[in-house]
DNA sequence: GACCGTAGTGGAGAGTTCTCCACTTATCAA
DNA sequence: TTGATAAGTGGAGAACTCTCCACTACGGTC
């Protein structure tokens, strides 16, 4: 990669970081324009909004990530994981864009490559419960993905109702005799 | 309202209906274009795109509604749940933009007006599983909604995952002695 | 240091969403 | 029938997303 190259990538990155951290509804344009660069170097090293979010937020998420075997090793696997998942869930709801760009890739391809940590995560969670016995066995983490989604959609609305969906959702995790 | 009024949000409203069952993503400009109006006549009558989504599908919603009681004399209240439920989602697939619109309302001021039949339809479902006593008491339909929405997505994604994810909300759904 | 192939660039352009307001026209009272 | 008038219209316009390709300039080679 040339020298060049990078430096416009690593700009229009912090670019977005500023301008995501001022206000969640910023144009591509906008932040290719604060970068300093065109649109279409903007689109070559982030060919969609979503990829550029998950970029900006990338550290974010990895710290919520390399808390899980701290969380499993204090608690019982259902309280790691709720636990986990209120995070989560703020994060979501705090950094803009990025609850759209998790729960759209929670079923695609592109979770697999570019955010397996986070299905990663949920699949150290899940499996300390199953080994335990106190999560079904067929729990998917991308299935829990997709349904944090709707968490997050809900925790956003007038009236946070994600704790109470929560709930619900753990309770359909646990394993039954 | 005046009857040269009608007639375009008539007209609108059977150029939309042409144009999504041709193919889902059809720009507002094309409906308005489609239908002889500007774009300005096309957003005073439906201020949004889901506006405009939800009254085109609005009898296909309304069927829907409609099958409940039947369902519920069929079949305990779980199992009504669960048919009715696949049925939404089959329909949030099939009509394109439906799944958005309804999802995103899900916890808004606009679906009890709007889509207050909706949220009906579910109430009446959940709390007949309630008087049995095999529905939790805390069950919201607003929040089941939210989660239909998720099970959508999963269902639109490589892999269909919906029917265990729906499993899964049952389950959690489902009051424990 | 000069050369050249190619990685990389920027911005024009096609298409979109949504707003605004100068204009047109249906309707009702006289 | 005829105004008056408020309701309704259309499309220009500002801002957006994303693509394409004529150009620019980096960096390995001699």
């Amino acid at each position: 990669m040339r020298a060049d190259a990078r430096d416009n990538r690593d700009r229009i990155l912090a670019a977005a970081r500023e301008a995501f951290a001022d206000d969640g509804d910023v144009s591509m344009n906008q932040v290719a324009r604060r970068a300093g660069v065109g649109a279409g170097t903007l689109y070559r090293n982030y060919p969609t909004r979503e990829a550029l979010v998950l970029a900006v937020y990338r550290q974010e998420v990895e710290q919520l990530v390399e808390a899980v075997p701290a969380l499993l090793a204090e608690q019982p696997p259902l309280d790691a994981l709720r636990s986990w998942t209120v995070d989560l869930v703020d994060a979501m709801r705090r950094k803009h864009g990025l609850g759209d760009a998790l729960s759209a890739t929670a079923h695609q391809a592109m979770a697999e490559q570019s955010y397996g940590p986070v299905i990663g995560a949920i699949t150290a969670l899940l499996e300390a419960g199953q080994r335990e016995g106190v999560v079904r066995a067929d729990a998917d983490p991308r299935d829990f993905l997709q349904l944090t989604g709707a968490l997050w959609r809900a925790a956003s609305g007038p009236e946070d109702r994600s704790p109470q969906m929560l709930e619900l959702i753990l309770d359909g995790l646990t394993a039954r005799p």
